[in-house]
DNA sequence: CCGGGGTCCATTTTT
DNA sequence: TGGACCCCGG
């Protein structure tokens, strides 16, 4: 190996890279150096001429990644780029090799692929056709069963009734095949099946799968942890013949199971690839001794792990911050106030992410910032190629490129609108089912009879007219100019140029934006093919912002400081994981909390809140369990006094430490409702005096009678050490902390 | 065909 | 609480 490849690397590294031959399992945790060890080895393959360009398999999850590691080797070999490799997404490449073999599993070669959100209008319309009550049984819970089965490379025949019985009374298999039949018919596959009719191909076609073996010496699997059973397959019939299959992963860091993945796949390799060379990168380049033993400390509390140490030299660094608050909103302050802080010190705001559980807790932060003036992106949400007027106009560009693409046409016949409603699409497809023709070859039938409506015939007609000329179009003007000339010509800019609703011109801007990335390819087809599976958004990296998103989006990326908030019982570990998956759910959101401690460089941030507003009405919270189990020694809580009940005399300190919380809280709206609901009693928040709600670790027993702020009065029925389940008068059981409720008669 | 109002529901998400 | 979705009336 050249000097510069090695040049840097530990000893674990270099060990990864240089055993190339037999199955290699490198298991890298967070934060030691992954990827450069495996552009590394790829550019160590290529350089030493043990594989040419086309005899490499390298896939990765998403497209980030994919660019990430092509831009790494180029660099490595200083060239600007590597041509005719196969690096890329699953389902890049499993594209790749359908649409070289597409007859064998029944598609044409141009195959259109759907996304989501077409696969939902096509599942509703198998739905409809089979008369199931959509309310009964909605078509997303269908969706993500057959995608489910996808998952597990299940064609139709091989899925079991009793797999799903209850949905609707057992049909889904039924509706599973008839789906499946309905994208044959189309041409179409949906992403699950890339992989899936990929394997079958394997399966089913010897010859095929030799093919692809011999060509394929050395194969290279990023973040293996998260591969499904179809990927597990994919790579292992493409891997037997050389059996140089290098996978590298994190069996700490799977966190999507929910969506199909298999931790099994990593736990199992050395089962399936007998002889495995396993590598394990266990020095971390990135975070403090401090925030690592946290991390370690808290994932040490799964079983069934393959067991790393990671380990790291320097300063311990500030232990791990955990600070509980009184509500979301008293959160959302205080992070608000610590990001100004740092900001104040010089820290650049790109340092600092804020990882959230769900979603919606991203918007208690927003509303701060806004008020505060804190400039921050939420990553995440919606992606350019899902805006409606990026669908819509990539609708008309499919239905020219491929005249038979029913979809796209029902999708724009009638955007703008031109008068083709339901009524004319129903005559549309059932001419079409007569006759065997598209959409599109019935319409131009239609305008020829009586069927229709002159109304809509006429309108029929120019639609028609107007494919007719963009057609001729296309023969000689560039495709950017062609894309706008149908945007114009269609009058779907003008719809929107009419529209006066707020989107409106962000639309407009949006379309243009898509015809500039339109010229950067070749053709149009090319660029269809990228859309449909390279939809990822390019984050604007050029602001100094702070970063508001989910743990999982957050998986990959390092911050210098790291806000966890929300760690409460319920949302997270999240009840929902808990209750489908009881102990495998609580694993993998332990992980989820491994992940986001991980992300950490410099310093840690963990928040709670007392009271959780959820739903619109209030939820008392108790700190999650994961707090307990960060190690002492790399904690440090800060929580104000009777909020962290657990360790509350652990941390000592004044006897009202952290009060103002309480003193700022100010009676909102819906608190205000939640309280008279809970007593049907208006109590004063700020007359409430400090010493009432002194903390109470003990001193109650099961039906004392006692009194909560928002509440109201309930009877004690069980004690947990300072962690009572009181029933409330109003409003049912709850668990709360000992430190929020006073004895009854106190109360005034 | 549009929009108002009622109802229902509420993780995590890439391709 | 709030958003998505559906139904019905104009």
């Amino acid at each position: 190996m050249p000097p510069a490849f090695s040049e840097g690397l530990n000893e674990a590294q270099r060990n990864a890279v240089e055993q190339l031959e037999g199955p290699v399992l490198m298991l890298a945790g967070a934060g030691t150096g992954k990827t450069k060890a495996l552009t590394t080895r790829l550019a160590h393959l290529l350089y030493s001429g043990r594989a040419a360009p086309g005899q490499l398999l390298a896939v990765t999850f998403t497209n980030k990644a994919a660019r990430e590691m092509k831009e790494r080797v180029a660099e490595l070999l200083g060239r600007p780029s590597v041509e005719g490799w196969w690096l890329g997404t699953f389902h890049a490449l499993a594209a790749r090799i359908l649409r070289r073999e597409a007859e064998a599993v029944g598609l044409k070669s141009n195959f259109t692929i759907l996304d989501s959100d077409d696969q939902l209008r096509l599942l509703k319309q198998v739905m409809q056709a089979e008369n199931i009550d959509e309310k009964a049984w909605p078509p997303r819970a269908l969706m993500s069963i057959i995608e489910r089965w996808k998952d597990r490379a299940l064609t139709p025949d091989r899925v079991s009734s009793e797999d799903s019985s209850e949905f609707a009374g057992g049909r889904a298999p039924t509706l599973y095949a008839l789906y499946q039949r309905r994208l044959k018919e189309l041409n179409a596959c949906d992403f699950g099946d890339l992989l899936m009719h990929c394997v079958s191909l394997f399966q089913n076609n010897e010859e095929v799968l030799r093919r692809y073996q011999e060509q394929f010496r050395y194969l290279l699997v990023d973040e293996y942890q998260d591969t499904n059973i179809a990927q597990y397959l994919w790579l292992r019939l493409l891997a037997q013949k050389h059996r140089n299959i290098c996978c590298v992963g994190d069996d700490d860091q799977s966190i999507y199971g929910w969506r199909g993945a298999e931790v099994g796949n990593i736990l199992r390799f050395e089962q399936d690839f007998p002889g495995a060379h396993i590598v394990r990168l266990e020095r971390n380049y990135r975070s403090t001794p401090n925030i690592l033993g946290a991390a370690s400390g808290l994932i040490s509390h799964n079983a069934g792990r393959l067991g790393k140490t990671l380990w790291t030299d320097g300063d311990q660094g500030e232990p791990v911050r955990v600070r509980g608050l009184w509500d979301g909103e008293a959160e959302a302050r205080f992070v608000g106030d610590e990001i100004e802080a740092l900001q104040t010190k010089g820290h650049a705001l790109s340092e600092i992410a804020i990882l959230v559980r769900t979603g919606a807790q991203t918007r208690e932060f927003e509303e701060r910032f806004v008020t505060l003036g804190l400039p921050y992106r939420v990553v995440g949400g919606p992606r350019f190629y899902e805006r409606m007027e990026i669908r819509d106009a990539l609708a008309y560009l499919r239905l020219l490129v491929s005249m038979d693409n029913d979809l796209a046409f029902e999708r724009i016949c009638n955007k703008p609108k031109r008068g083709l409603g339901e009524a004319a699409l129903k005559t549309l497809h059932e001419v079409a089912r007569a006759g065997g023709l598209s959409l599109f070859d019935a319409a131009r039938r239609l305008t020829e009879t009586d069927e229709l409506r002159p109304q809509a015939r006429r309108a029929l007609k120019s639609f028609i007219g107007l494919f007719d000329k963009w057609r001729d179009d296309m023969l000689q003007m560039p495709h950017p100019e062609l894309a706008e000339t149908v945007l114009e010509e269609s009058g779907y800019t003008d719809m929107w140029r009419q529209d006066k609703s707020i989107e409106a011109p962000g639309r407009l801007e949006n379309l243009k934006e898509l015809i500039d990335a339109l010229a950067e390819f070749e053709t149009l087809a090319g660029f269809l093919e990228h859309v449909s599976l390279v939809m990822d958004n390019l984050e604007d990296t050029s602001q100094d912002q702070v970063s508001v998103m989910t743990l999982h989006a957050a998986k990959g990326l390092e911050f210098e400081t790291v806000f966890l908030p929300g760690w409460e019982e319920g949302l997270f570990p999240n009840q929902r994981a808990l209750d489908e998956q009881a102990l495998k759910g609580l694993e993998e959101e332990r992980r989820l909390a491994y992940v986001g401690l991980t992300r950490a460089k410099v310093r840690a941030i963990v928040s709670f809140a007392a009271n959780r507003r959820l739903y619109g009405s209030w939820a008392a919270a108790i700190p999650s369990r994961f707090i307990d189990e960060l190690p002492e020694e790399h904690k440090v809580q800060e929580s104000d006094q009777g909020l962290y009940g657990a360790s509350a005399q652990a941390w000592g300190g004044g006897r009202f430490g952290g009060f103002d919380d309480w003193g700022e809280t100010r009676v909102s709206p819906g608190m205000m409702r939640a309280r008279e609901r809970a007593s049907d009693k208006v109590i004063d928040v700020q007359a409430q005096s400090v010493e009432k709600l002194s903390p109470n670790t003990a001193g109650y027993a099961p039906k004392a009678r006692v009194f909560h702020r928002k509440f109201g009065y309930g009877t004690v029925d069980m004690v947990d050490g300072d962690r009572l389940t009181i029933r409330f008068d109003h409003g049912g059981e709850k668990k709360v902390m000992a430190s929020f409720v006073v004895p009854a008669d106190e109360a005034d």
